[in-house]
DNA sequence: GTCTATAGGCAGATAGAC
DNA sequence: GTCTATCTGCCTATAGAC
């Protein structure tokens, strides 16, 4: 149900990428350096830098990848052949995992940090909560559609708040370092969101 | 019905708290520098140190003053006599105040970047979203005290799911430079976890 | 209180040997 | 591809004159 979490490609490549998503989503970008990266591969700056010549293409790379692993796992749940609310379900469980591992969504963390990163990277972070929006938006339709789900206002408006709030609801519960206080919260929101009683 | 949002103290001491305020809320804790400050001050680096001898003591000034500042507007909240759906409104037109001057929460900010920060920081954070939960807690305690809410659950969970919520409409909203995105979240948002129909 | 000057360290990045 | 060595610049912080 759930895309490989990390440790996905092989190689010195995929290892820097490995090594450099989980910094960001502890630390966030302006949070971690070349010389972090190293020292936990134990290689040289200079070796991060054939890779990814600048911290910026890092990041680009980072986004690609992560935008990836979540477009797949979206992918899975469809496949899945849930109704629209488990479908929610699974679309939350998603996030529950990255705070396991005591992480941030990749996204988030870069959104709070927006304004000191390049336009390439901004562009990248907005096309990533564009989809997930996107999907979501499908998904409420379809409940609405089937008359599992009953809301007000548009479908845009629901998914807008399920984004928002998960990530909220990540970026809060983690220095609690409680798992709880975000499935908690996912539930309530996606109850409250789609009418479900 | 809303505390100063800004340029609150006289003085030096006063105006560095205000442009440290701003870029970490723009730029985060580990976004700027004390040149950055003092570019923007006219005065010199060493000059701040007098002030503030480390970054880690201005940046426990800035929460210890924001968390006050937070405490005097719902203070102001609840001397407005509002019904309790009232007051989630008014509580939600606190963070789209800040939005609107494109900034993030300064302690939604920081809780991004919790992994890196000092202790003292850390806990005054956690301090400043238990104080606004346990606000919350009480308004939905008294809202549903005289029926005028209704949901399933404690209402400590729902004070949870709105915090995180609208910490994270903020967090998404902000890099779209749409402060209708965020208003339309946080109406959803409290009508959801209330019961509001 | 604010300044000049500077220390000491780490950042991202490059050149060139192997 | 990975290394050693190095560059340049910025960072936080301090000393001491005014």
């Amino acid at each position: 149900m759930m895309a490989t979490p990390a440790s996905s490609e092989p190689g010195t490549r995929g290892r820097i990428l490995d090594a450099a998503e989980r910094l960001v989503q502890s630390r966030g970008f302006n949070g971690f350096s070349y010389a972090d990266v190293a020292s936990e591969l134990g290689v040289t700056k200079a070796s991060l830098h054939y890779h990814f010549p600048s911290k910026a293409e890092l990041g680009e790379a980072l986004i690609a990848r992560y935008s990836a692993r979540f477009v797949a796992a979206l992918g899975q749940i469809d496949a899945d052949g849930l109704a629209p609310a488990a479908k929610l379900a699974a679309y939350a469980a998603l996030y529950a995992q990255v705070l396991r591992e005591e992480r941030m969504c990749l996204c988030g963390m870069l959104a709070a940090e927006y304004e000191t990163l390049p336009a390439p990277m901004r562009h990248a972070i907005l096309s990533f909560f564009d989809h997930n929006q996107g999907w979501l938006r499908t998904v409420m339709e379809d409940g609405r559609a089937d008359r599992s789900m009953s809301f007000d206002g548009t479908a845009e408006d629901g998914a807008q708040t399920i984004l928002g709030g998960l990530e909220g609801a990540l970026l809060v519960a983690r220095p609690y370092h409680d798992v709880g206080r975000f499935e908690t919260a996912a539930t309530r929101l996606i109850a409250g969101v789609t009418g479900a009683r």
